[in-house]
DNA sequence: AACCAGGGTGATG
DNA sequence: CATCACCATGGT
């Protein structure tokens, strides 16, 4: 039961936000960055960018159950982007360059291992070891536009049962590791995402840093796109450097509430503009 | 408290 | 073709 459902939210542009560095598993179809297609909650879903209006294949269903949750459509970004744009000329700018992005709500598991994934490392090969991931441990759920089978994100649990060796064919060197340790101590309980979910943001950074191989940077990234903890703001290497150009003597706890969107404008529009960071 | 390895790939020159 | 850098972290 396919359906067209439209959604006309001004702040809503495909290719800045599935394509930000915030989520690995969304593709142009046919290259074109018009359509994307993806899989999240263990869906596929492909879209589209009107002018006026983005179009989801996806049933009314799915749509009020997953999609309008995901893509954070019950938010007003005009008004955080506004809120934002007071409090820094530089941050203006950047939101002015891609409006159209918004902080997606991925799942909690999905987006610890993504970025325990993505630590020093280039965001083509994170995408190759995720993808990886889900076709050796993912269960298939059907099949994209063009024919190809899907794959679901993998369980703590069956990545629990893995072992360094067994992970191999990720090609994801020292992480490996990593994944197994982040999966056990889910699975056992010692660390509690819900708890995170809940937690003053101190306790919530101190209960994901539990895991090996999950430091600040990668712990702020978990809770941000996958827990939706807002006021977090990732700082990485290339954030410290566009900080130090676009946000002179500002800390980033200054921005509340939206520090993560600021952060994904700044990110965004640094990523975009290479050459203003040069040494 | 500095420093370095870990793995593979993209970017740069 | 060689070298560097990489949405960091743990270990020494």
């Amino acid at each position: 039961m396919k359906t067209e459902i439209y959604t006309i939210e001004p702040c809503f542009d495909l290719a800045q936000t599935l394509d930000c560095g915030q989520a690995f598993r969304w593709k142009p179809v046919d290259g074109c960055e018009n359509a994307w297609h993806g899989v999240a909650y263990g869906k596929y879903l492909k879209l589209e960018q009107k002018s006026d209006a983005i179009l989801l294949y996806c049933s009314e269903e799915d749509y009020k159950n997953i999609w309008h949750d995901y893509f954070d459509l019950s938010e007003d970004y005009a008004e955080k982007r506004a809120a934002l744009s007071a409090m820094s000329e530089a941050i203006r700018e950047a939101a002015e360059f891609a409006p159209g992005i918004r902080i997606l709500r991925q799942e909690p598991w999905e987006a610890l291992c993504s970025f325990i994934i993505s630590q020093n490392n280039n965001i083509p090969r994170i995408k190759g070891i995720i993808e990886r991931l889900c076709e050796l441990l993912g269960e298939k759920i059907g099949e994209d536009c063009a024919g190809f089978p899907v794959y679901s994100f993998p369980t703590a649990q069956k990545l629990c049962e893995q072992t360094v060796e067994s992970l191999a064919p990720l090609r994801s060197g020292f992480r490996a590791k990593y994944l197994i340790d982040a999966a056990q101590k889910i699975i056992s309980g010692e660390v509690d995402m819900k708890k995170a979910a809940l937690s003053p943001v101190e306790d919530s950074r101190k209960e994901l840093q539990k895991i090996k191989g999950v430091g600040p940077k990668v712990a702020d990234c978990a809770l941000l796109y996958g827990l939706h903890r807002t006021e977090c703001f990732p700082m990485d290497v290339w954030m410290k450097r566009a900080a130090e150009v676009l946000l002179p003597g500002r800390d980033p706890a200054e921005f509340g509430e939206n520090a993560g969107l600021a952060q994904q404008y700044i990110f965004h529009y640094s990523r975009m503009h290479p050459e203003l960071f040069k040494i």
